[in-house]
DNA sequence: ATTAAAGTGTCACAAAGTGGAATAAAGTGG
DNA sequence: CCACTTTATTCCACTTTGTGACACTTTAAT
């Protein structure tokens, strides 16, 4: 499980060092990729293992609902995988301009992921996250919390 | 459970000394780790036992769902677990950051968890919670007690 | 083919984190 | 009230981690 934030900086050629504590959760799993795809204004990082799960899942839908095809589009489209490095990844072109990664980065533990934000967005969403909190508890409550 | 109030300081590496009955406490349980969390201006440690049931259910959560993202950014992104070493545990930068915690803390006992307080923080917050106390026994007895 | 640009791999350094021990303070019991 | 034990805090040495730098490889462009 991906626990904890931590800041770390982009190098100039879009690179970004793991930390110490999810590289141990990586080496749990089959290998060392990560996958990577753009969810909101952040990234999203699975083990390889677990993206697997969700490619089979949403292979398995059918192909002509409408949600289903912005599904893909837009989350499923957008999945790299990356490879460890020395306790690195580069992360890919694209999704670094769709997520508005600049040189301060925030990495967010998600339990089954990883978010990677900028870090002025994330302190953004941060205080969104905050101010929500004592709402979202209703719909909450519906999910057995 | 967690009991009393203790004032401790935190090192310049930002380590804090847990007091010897929260210890003892612990020792009751399946390992010496704590998992602390941000919660409002103040973190909050549970033993690791109690956490566990707190995040198992959070991992089943709909990914997709905006709530569940909300909370899992803000409750539970936050926690970190801190294996006491010599009594003590080293609290992560970014907590101790949106805690506010300096040097002086106050470490609050809450049964089932325990508040780690900025000592300024704590002292406003104790004399808010001290005026509104007679107010909110209304409430209070509507819950049965 | 030659040059430029982008991407990779490796190394080295600085800073942050960790563990252990020593000191100081507080608490306990006779 | 004193001696002794336990607890908290500081200090220092050592390890790990993240970051920048640099050289080399690949790709693209003229």
């Amino acid at each position: 499980m991906f626990r904890g934030r931590s800041k770390h900086f982009l190098d100039e050629k879009g690179r970004l060092a793991i930390p110490a504590r999810f590289r141990e959760v990586l080496q749990t799993k089959t290998n060392n990729v990560l996958v990577l795809t753009n969810h909101d204004s952040c990234l999203w990082a699975f083990a390889q293992d677990e993206w697997k799960i969700i490619e089979e899942n949403a292979a398995k839908l059918p192909q002509l609902d409408h949600s289903v095809n912005t599904y893909l589009r837009y989350f499923i489209s957008g999945a790299q995988e990356c490879v460890l490095k020395q306790g690195r990844i580069t992360i890919p072109p694209d999704l670094r301009e769709i997520s508005g990664l600049k040189k301060e980065v925030v990495l967010v533990g998600g339990l089954k992921l990883f978010e990677i934000w900028d870090r002025e967005r994330w302190e953004e969403e941060f205080e969104r996250a905050k101010r929500n909190f004592p709402q979202i508890s209703q719909a909450l409550s519906g999910l057995g919390i």
